[in-house]
DNA sequence: CTCCTTGTTGCGAATGATTCTCATAAGCGC
DNA sequence: GCGCTTATGAGAATCATTCGCAACAAGGAG
């Protein structure tokens, strides 16, 4: 459920979110926050997250390890992300063909409620470089 | 590591997770053993899943709740899923499509070494009409 | 401005999946 | 069979995430 009340602590969390490189874990998110001298509660800041991932202001996904991710996008749209597995440098993508593909493929095979996951990951063109 | 003895147990666990409908989460595989009167441990089934998908028997993907979950494929050549959420029951599909797009748009941003996660979830026909 | 009503917070406990520890059991080459 | 290792199993340990609940504070009413 949506919050009905503005805190400062929900405030601090989006604004470290935004200040946040890439895609970040509630956990990281928490020390940040806690380095930065704040003093809002760990459950607070998945709370807020939450939150925010549930009006679409903020993207996650599940990290190889597991974690989930977290991340303040340009968009509100549905759209997808293609991420530098070194330095997390990350790139918004609309995806219409695969968007399209998954529907077509989902419908094909008679199941309903289609949901997808859909990222890519590489190497940014100066991480590729610093090779 | 690649284990150097063969076992029961771990003989055991690929043949029921070739049994198993679709993914199943290695606590579901392990209750199934266990119901099935195997006396297989938790951390066993663990390992036994880590090696197969090690050498490419088995293939394994996050749930959205972020378990990891395992399924013996048809064929060894890459592919993707289409996934019951509910029963786990699964799809492969072969996607030139997605393939090509990633690529593509990965290069398109000077992404290097690209690598793409794609999977579809819903409900599968049986699951939807229980609804 | 002050007082209430309630949504929120924060802490620690609870949960759940996965991993680790290590004593014991059991492959397998001889 | 014998012995050397490796694999297993039971439970402890680890980690991310969620809960429970008393104390707190946002915001509207007066
Ligand atoms: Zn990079
Ligand atoms: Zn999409
Ligand atoms: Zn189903
Ligand atoms: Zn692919």
């Amino acid at each position: 459920m949506q919050p009905k009340r503005n805190t400062w602590q929900r405030e601090a969390v989006r604004v470290e979110l935004v200040d946040a490189p890439g895609f970040v874990s509630a956990q990281e998110l928490h020390r940040r926050l806690k380095d930065g001298g704040s003093t809002v509660g760990l459950a607070t800041v998945y709370r807020a997250l939450a939150h925010l991932a549930e009006v679409g202001d903020a993207d996650s996904l599940q990290s190889p390890e597991g974690e989930t991710l977290f991340r303040s996008c340009e968009t509100t749209a549905h759209h997808h992300h293609l991420v530098c597995r070194k330095c997390g440098e990350t790139r918004e993508l609309a995806a219409t063909v695969v968007e399209e593909w998954a529907n077509r493929v989902g419908s094909k095979h008679g199941f309903t409620e289609i949901g997808h996951v859909v990222d890519l990951f590489g190497l940014c063109p100066s991480c590729s470089a610093a090779e």
